[in-house]
DNA sequence: TAGCACTACTTAAAATTTCAACAACTATCG
DNA sequence: CGATAGTTGTTGAAATTTTAAGTAGTGCTA
């Protein structure tokens, strides 16, 4: 249990860290980065506002508020999904991209610098497997819940 | 890299459905937890505003606007310092005590749940060990950037 | 022992996030 | 078809969090 809440402490400050260092140095906040990475990332660069919210892990309307806001700062556009009519896709823009192209190397240079220098391969590893296995999981329970008896 | 976003997406939906899980059975939300928590380890479960807010890696006015909703709840108390009369302590009340002790087992089975049962004993002893370390390193990064030049 | 810089915390206003409806569309069933 | 239920996403109000500006008290120093 001591583990358990180094745990807590040490993430809480790294993402605070992480946060303060991408804003100071390219004005983008953490939430508007993994949105220009998960859609530089898709096909089209574009992606459902339901799909996006789910990798995020932000509710329905913390997106929609989120996507507004980088809309109003020209980051992505907004279209309506042609296939389903209920739907809305983010894209990305050109802004979007270059503002992402900017922001990436020094994030990544304060990821290195605050997190991974700290580690050794072994622990790397290991923190890789046990986070994309909890991951998995976490999702599983909740698709399980939500589709079940509720 | 890829462990990196593991790490975040796994985090995330770990503290959701904790927070969710714990609001369910206690009606506590996981800050109001915690500073149950660190209340009834402190010396005379009391502790000032500033040591609170640096180990829950709250703002100061975050944490003032948290310990207010406490006290009006009646789980915590606040008295002024006598030693520095700046100052502020929270203090536990009898039915904060009884709060974190209904909502105790509870929680401590839900991270048993949710985490501690995906994971084997040398993953277990990495990850304190790890995110122990990661702590000590992120505070004194922190102490270092505040007393130096600004 | 008055002045000045700093510390500890609070407050008010702005920004963000959640929560509880809602609107629009799709799919299924009789 | 036409009603009904379920999806997708948005909106408005309330709750929370941040940011910027206080307020009060401490402590050094001259």
């Amino acid at each position: 249990m001591a583990g358990w809440r180094a745990y807590i402490e040490a993430s809480q400050r790294l993402f605070t860290q992480l946060e303060d260092d991408l804003r100071a140095d390219s004005g983008l906040s953490f939430a508007d980065y993994h949105v220009l990475v998960l859609l530089s990332e898709a096909p089209g660069q574009r992606l459902r506002m339901g799909e996006l919210a789910d990798r995020l892990v932000f509710s329905p309307s913390r997106l929609t508020y989120q996507i507004s806001s980088m809309r109003r700062r020209g980051l992505v556009a907004r279209e309506s999904c042609p296939a389903d009519r209920r739907g809305n896709e983010a894209v990305l823009t050109a802004a979007g991209l270059l503002a992402l192209r900017e922001a990436a190397p020094g994030h990544l240079a304060s990821v290195r610098r605050h997190l991974m220098d700290d580690l050794d391969d072994v622990e790397v590893a290991t923190l890789t497997r046990v986070f994309a296995r909890l991951g998995r999981r976490l999702r599983a329970d909740r698709d399980a819940s939500s589709t079940h008896s509720d």
